[in-house]
DNA sequence: ATTTGCTATGGTAACGATACCATAAAAGCA
DNA sequence: TGCTTTTATGGTATCGTTACCATAGCAAAT
């Protein structure tokens, strides 16, 4: 019933089941040739002291860990990159493995020190997530074992990663907003990051072609590039709506600036989604619900990428390189 | 240099160095009486092998396992929670000691499946987290094992744990709008969640008590509940603002209610914070800072309260039960 | 010169679980 | 009946590490 901080045994169980320390094994692994009654008592035995299997001692025989390490650069910008781990967590559960998670912090040396305390406990494999798209060096020492990167990737290529498909996001935005019968569609574009950031090469690229699968012309006076400050964003919606022919849509870069764009849009009395309509980017639904209309929006895949990188360090069948992208879906609501 | 999957053990540098596996043992875990030469030899070889000494086999032999159990029950209702487990990733760390996390969402036999993992990797204590604040049963198992409840707890009291202090927060929030001049203040709270949602009751006497520390009456027709849907936070800020007697300032239960403060204000052309003055709670930065002005709101020790859990899980003077409450402190932006 | 006590070193038995081997009883087959 | 499988069982070595024990050289203390 009540034990105390239980450290019992197959030895124990063995003993009180009056069978050898074989037989408890080849219960708990359901190996033919024990005989039902020894079975029943080594089962009884189990329950009454409320024994479970060290995996420790299992792994030191040879076992797989079950441990797979979940490393991460932190610097939370978009809250919802935490569904990554959801995501690998749950793909890891259903294959029995268990996340170590560490947090580098962005600091090379401190990533290292996370791969070797994963090393050190044997974990099956890496899950390297960044919390926004980019490039990332490797961390030394995963070269040592099976990694995949998540919501970023290497320049060479040479490791698997799973990235957002910032293009099909940008296309479906746009798709979106043409579908719903605007021809004219302003952009208020990111430009905070340094140079590589995929996202904005990715999204603008989407908007390109799907104006251009529309037969719309590309206006470059119908785009911005914001800073990330919610003024800039805020004048930069007014200057686009102050032009000869403003647009009738919007489509902004994330949901902050979406959020921006709503109250300039309010302040100059045009209705949304009626005068114009809006879409934003990154599905922050503390945002995008909240607003007023709510916000149609593209969903960025953490909880998939964080599932795709378990599966694939899973899956027996892994190419040892390649970059998956995956979709980011229009999340439809009141703006468009 | 290059290892294929090393699997190097104390063996193979003990011969390597021209030394027993016990000289080997002393040097890793820098026993004394070792000559310096020997020593050198040793070292020399585990650079050379690329030799990491295995967790687990210490840990059969008796270390602790140095792994820390992280429940969660998911549900993320405010995107911040997390900051939960980044306290206590970090805490952990500094103890040298690694989290292992499952996500139970909410469901009590995953939850002690979860236990139930834990338990067989030996984990050395839980942490058991809800990503919001609320009462919560105790999955079974954890009687048998240190753990600390973050951001819940136990309406018995019998496991302790740190959430944060609602009242102080709803109190803070109020001063603020106190010192800042204001008399008449309206407040938006929340009344979404099933009655023993310690926010509720929290901020509410926070926000009483503040008034009456001030000499200010409280006045029950300031005072709105509000389902969490933006139209109806947005009637609400109609509602206080079209009273006789209108106040100059609202205190808003979250920032999403403030959000929809901030349009219905808008739509009747009061500047925020000139003609009245708002503050939120839980400081979810993309819509606080996203905001134009920039919303003034109160903070959840989400982070302080991973690092209070793990720090009281690691503290050998541990009582056994207790409930901690963790500050809400005021971030001042431009709402106010 | 003998005893004591430090420095230095390596062999070996655990830790808990399982694979392998040996054994033995029971069952199938001539 | 004798012989081969099949079923059932437990002893033991093993995984990698460290604690314990034994041994031995050498210096200081008697």
């Amino acid at each position: 019933m009540k034990r105390q901080t239980s450290k019992v045994t197959i030895k124990e169980i063995a003993k009180r089941a009056r069978v050898g320390t074989t037989t408890v094994s080849r219960v708990l692994n359901d190996h033919p040739y024990v005989r039902a009654e020894k079975r029943q008592r080594v089962l009884a035995a189990i329950a009454e002291l409320d024994y479970r299997p060290s995996q420790t001692a299992r792994h030191l025989r040879g076992s797989p860990s079950g441990l797979l390490g979940f490393l991460t650069d932190d610097v939370a910008t978009t809250p919802y990159a935490v569904d990554i781990i959801r995501g690998a967590q749950e793909v890891a559960w259903e294959y029995k493995r268990v996340l170590l998670v560490a947090d580098s912090g962005r600091n090379r040396r401190s990533a290292e020190a996370a791969v070797d305390v994963f090393l050190e406990r044997a974990v099956e494999g890496i899950v390297y997530a960044a919390m926004y798209h980019r490039p990332v060096e490797l961390p030394a020492g995963l070269e040592q074992i099976p990694t995949v990167l998540a919501n970023c990737f290497l320049e060479s290529g040479a490791v698997p990663a799973v990235v957002p498909d910032e293009f099909d996001g940008g296309f479906n935005a746009t798709q979106a907003l043409i579908q719903a019968g605007h021809r004219r569609i302003g952009f208020i574009h990111l430009w905070d990051n340094p140079p590589p950031v995929p996202a904005i090469k990715g999204r603008l690229r989407g908007y390109q072609h799907a104006l251009q699968q529309y037969g719309i012309p590309y206006d470059e006076a119908l785009v911005r590039y914001s800073s990330q400050s919610p003024s800039a964003n805020y004048a930069h919606t007014r200057s686009l709506m102050a032009l000869p022919h403003p647009p009738t849509a919007l489509f902004c870069g994330n949901d902050k600036i979406a959020m921006s764009c709503y109250s300039a849009l309010a302040e100059l009395k045009l209705r949304i989604p009626q005068d114009v309509a809006v879409i934003g980017f990154d599905n922050i639904v503390d945002i995008a619900a909240g607003l007023l209309p709510s916000l149609t929006t593209i969903q960025l895949p953490h909880y998939e990428m964080g599932k795709w990188a378990v599966q694939h360090l899973m899956d027996s069948s892994k190419p040892l390189n390649g970059l998956e992208q995956l979709p980011c879906p229009l999340v439809p609501r009141a703006s468009v």
